[in-house]
DNA sequence: CAGTGAGCGAGCTTCCGCTTGACTT
């Protein structure tokens, strides 16, 4: 048995550390907590100074046992978790739950996982320190006090099953704001001018810009034509280097939104993949909010950056956070070997590696250097100066591997893909000539809805939330209801352009989409009307500084400055008031609307949250006749409904005609609008209003989708009608009845039997069916 | 992939932060 026990968090971590340490030492993982408040409402004695009621989770109780055993074998257990608050706690956790010895336990830490930092460690051991456990302690019963105090308020007032959180209602609002902001916004619209111009030789073409715009077409209308007759002069000329510096390393928000921008990934799918490059030793931890690099990673990186690419790439830099909340129990997120550029395997995994490694690399290069010239234009006939921008860059240092990218996913802006091209040669006082010349109208735009990493980026800047935390919390909020990731089409807007070629105006009208998003966060109706009432009446919780306030005590308390009770005090009176009165005094929450009265009956016509969801209702319960209802379409919402969209809804499902003497409905459906005839469904194009839809254009669908799915069907098995094999999304399947059935791999389409058919669909039938996603 | 739109009411739901697991498609 190993004379000392020494204790992490991870198991990954445990197995690097035993390979430091030899044989005197055996290095385990208490795998996270090992123990938490008890899951009912009386974990927290608030009348006698909070009070907690802890137990090992059934999950955990094998891990505990383990240790225990371990433990009592151990001449010495050395508490390794975390240097953060989190940690000290786990530390302490382990020490009365494995019921450890003063004399024979120590706690060590350390903040990178190399050789010397651990046995530096082991050398400067320490005690628990317990101011930190009370602040951890403080922040565990704080956070559980108002998730279950505030989560039945919502059972009330609300409906059942609804949480509030200080994370999670707070990222809820963020996305309801938003979402109120773009409603309110109204765009403008200005012209931009654009200008062509040549030196005189034809192949040096420049583009330049006037750095104002027109609101009125006549004005820019005025200026083009003042531009024919004019002369253009260079007026003066200016040439400046400049630089641009790498980013620092990633961090888990800063992976989460790079591999957002550049992989697409969600950032539940990031963390996963993260996961695994670092069980493999590819990649140092994934969850940590530090920029900081170990001397062993920035000696890794100097020798890979000068032997690949020289030694004046090489710049050796120390970044600083800037997150308030970091705890930097951890270094920054780094590849464990800085000579491997590249892995091979799993898509993900390797693309994900080349991101971590690039930046990592690059947060270790030389500045990019740069020649930016600016050249304004005078225009004969205007006060105004048209101008021109020019970048040269002159040394490329770290983008030669890596370019962050930016949070503007806005529509690509048409004329702006010259922006910082060469410039030809010029001269102050050269005289340039006109090509042609653009006046186009641009919109103004909304702010950007939130997309799930830009979320996290907000919630780390309000120092909201842990990396640990960021993709549980962008999940629980979408299980919840309180917010869907979508994409929606835009629509079309049109917009004026204005051209001068050849000395003549032309006027045109084209159009473009605008307001199309993908993959954002929008709100849904419950998250509205939850948020709506805990802005109302908790609105200290949901204050976007209310953490950042509790943190500042919690750091009080960890420096011994703060008694822990005595701060829950304080913060727990007066809450746990609100929550008495607002659950005795506040009326049920509801977003319900009235919208006016239907035409004709002069019924009223209203939108509400019914069982079922948003719903609009026209007539009341009292009347003779029945109420009718109607659910609302994915996209639309009680606060923005209009009227007229109301009452279409009640057009639908709607009868177009008979086809084949069976009857052909068009209705809306989860899916999207969609006809059904004769039990299937045939869905209709994106472009076709459902209300438009007249017999023959309905048929014809029919007969298209009949026809394309004709096609589909690579072979049929003769009086056996009930198999074919169809061409698919993944290549060649077998449709069995209902069943779809799967064909092995490297087996030939042409020599199927029938008997393979029914063989295969015995066996799929056997495996387990895989569990609905989400929520219950 | 529809439309549906209650009212007896037991017993349930819920927080944030640490960690991975054991399953398939």
């Amino acid at each position: 048995m190993a004379k000392n026990l020494l204790i992490v968090e991870s198991p990954a971590k445990a197995k690097t550390i035993e390979g430091y340490l030899g044989k005197d030492f055996m290095v385990k993982s208490s795998y996270g907590h090992i123990r938490d408040l008890v899951k009912t409402d009386d974990a927290i004695d608030t009348s006698n100074n909070f009070t907690q009621r802890y137990e090992v989770p059934a999950e955990k109780k094998a891990v505990v046992s383990e240790l225990k055993k371990l433990a009592k074998a151990a001449d010495t257990v050395w508490l390794a978790s975390d240097e953060d608050r989190e940690g000290e706690a786990i530390s302490w956790h382990l020490y009365e739950t494995l019921g450890l010895d003063d004399e024979k336990t120590k706690r060590i830490v350390f903040h990178e996982i190399t050789k010397p930092a651990i046995l530096r460690a082991i050398e400067t051991p320490r005690g628990i320190d317990f101011n930190l456990v009370n602040a951890q302690q403080a922040r565990r019963v704080l956070d559980r006090l108002v998730g279950f105090e505030l989560s039945p308020v919502l059972w009330k007032k609300v409906k059942p099953s609804l949480s509030a959180g200080r994370v999670q209602s707070v990222a809820v609002r963020l996305i309801v704001d938003r979402e109120r902001e773009i409603n309110r916004f109204t765009a403008e619209a200005a012209f931009k001018i654009v200008a062509i111009f040549h030196t005189g030789n034809a192949k040096e073409l420049f583009k330049a810009e006037l750095p104002k715009r027109f609101v009125e077409a006549a004005e820019a209308e005025r200026f083009l034509a003042d531009c024919i007759p004019a002369d253009f002069v260079i007026n003066s000329l200016e040439t400046k280097p400049s630089k641009r510096s790498p980013a620092a390393p990633f961090t888990t928000s800063t992976l989460q939104q790079e591999a957002s921008r550049k992989l697409g990934f969600s950032v539940a799918r990031t963390m996963a993949v993260a996961q695994r490059l670092y069980e493999a030793g590819h990649i140092s931890y994934m969850r940590t909010d530090s920029v900081n690099l170990s001397d062993t990673a920035l000696q890794g990186a100097e020798q890979e950056i000068r032997s690949a690419y020289g030694d004046t790439y090489h710049k050796r830099r120390q970044y600083r956070t800037k997150s308030a909340g970091a705890q930097e129990a951890h270094e920054a997120i780094r590849p464990t070997y800085f000579d491997q550029h590249t892995l091979g395997g799993d898509n993900a995994e390797r693309r994900l590696y080349e991101l971590i490694w690039k930046r990592a690399i690059a947060s270790q290069m030389s500045e990019a250097e740069f020649e930016k010239t600016t050249a304004k234009i005078g225009v004969s006939t205007r006060q105004e100066e048209l101008v021109a921008n020019g970048e040269v860059m002159r040394f490329d240092g770290f983008l030669k591997v890596y370019f962050e990218s930016t949070d503007d996913e806005h529509e690509p802006n048409l004329d702006n893909d010259t922006d910082n091209a060469l410039l030809p040669p010029l001269t102050a006082g050269q005289q340039v000539h006109l090509n042609r010349m653009s006046a186009t109208e641009r919109f103004s735009r909304p702010p950007a809805r939130y997309t799930e990493a830009s979320l996290v980026k907000k919630l780390e800047e309000l120092g909201i939330g842990r990396p640990s935390t960021y993709a549980p919390t962008i999940s629980t909020i979408q299980n919840r209801g309180y917010v869907v990731k979508e994409s929606r089409d835009g629509k079309p807007r049109d917009y004026r352009v204005l051209e001068l070629v050849g000395g003549t105006i032309s006027s045109q009208t084209k159009t473009e989409t605008t307001g199309a998003e993908k993959a954002k966060l929008f709100p849904t109706d419950i998250g509205v009307v939850v948020n709506d009432f805990l802005v109302e009446h908790f609105n200290g919780i949901v204050d976007f500084n209310f953490t950042a306030k509790v943190e500042k005590e919690f750091d009080e308390i960890a420096q011994g400055m703060k008694e822990w009770t005595a701060m829950l005090h304080s913060f727990y009176g007066p809450f746990h008031q609100e929550v008495e009165t607002t659950t005795k005094h506040a009326d049920r929450a509801t977003n319900e609307r009235e919208l006016g009265e239907e035409p004709g009956t002069g019924k009223r016509v209203s939108v509400r949250i019914g069982r079922f969801g948003p719903m609009v209702q026209i007539g009341s319960p009292d009347d003779e006749e029945k109420p009718r209802y109607a659910s609302l379409r994915p996209g639309q919402m009680i606060e923005t409904i209009t009227f007229e969209e109301a009452l279409d809804l009640f057009k639908l499902p709607k009868k177009v005609g008979e086809f084949e003497g069976k009857e052909m409905t068009v209705a809306v459906g989860r899916f999207g609008p969609y006809i059904r005839h004769n039990n299937a469904f045939y869905s209709l194009p994106k472009e076709l209003d459902p209300l438009d839809v007249t017999t023959d254009s309905a048929i014809e669908i029919i007969k298209d989708k009949r026809q394309k799915d004709k096609e589909k069907i690579i072979r049929v098995f003769e009086e056996n009608t009930d198999a074919r094999i169809e061409n698919g999304r993944w290549g060649p399947f077998i449709r069995f009845g209902k069943q779809n059935v799967k064909i092995p791999k490297g087996t030939s389409v042409d020599n199927i039997t029938y008997e393979d058919v029914v063989k295969w669909a015995a066996e799929d039938e056997k495996k387990p069916k895989k569990k609905a996603r989400g929520k219950k």
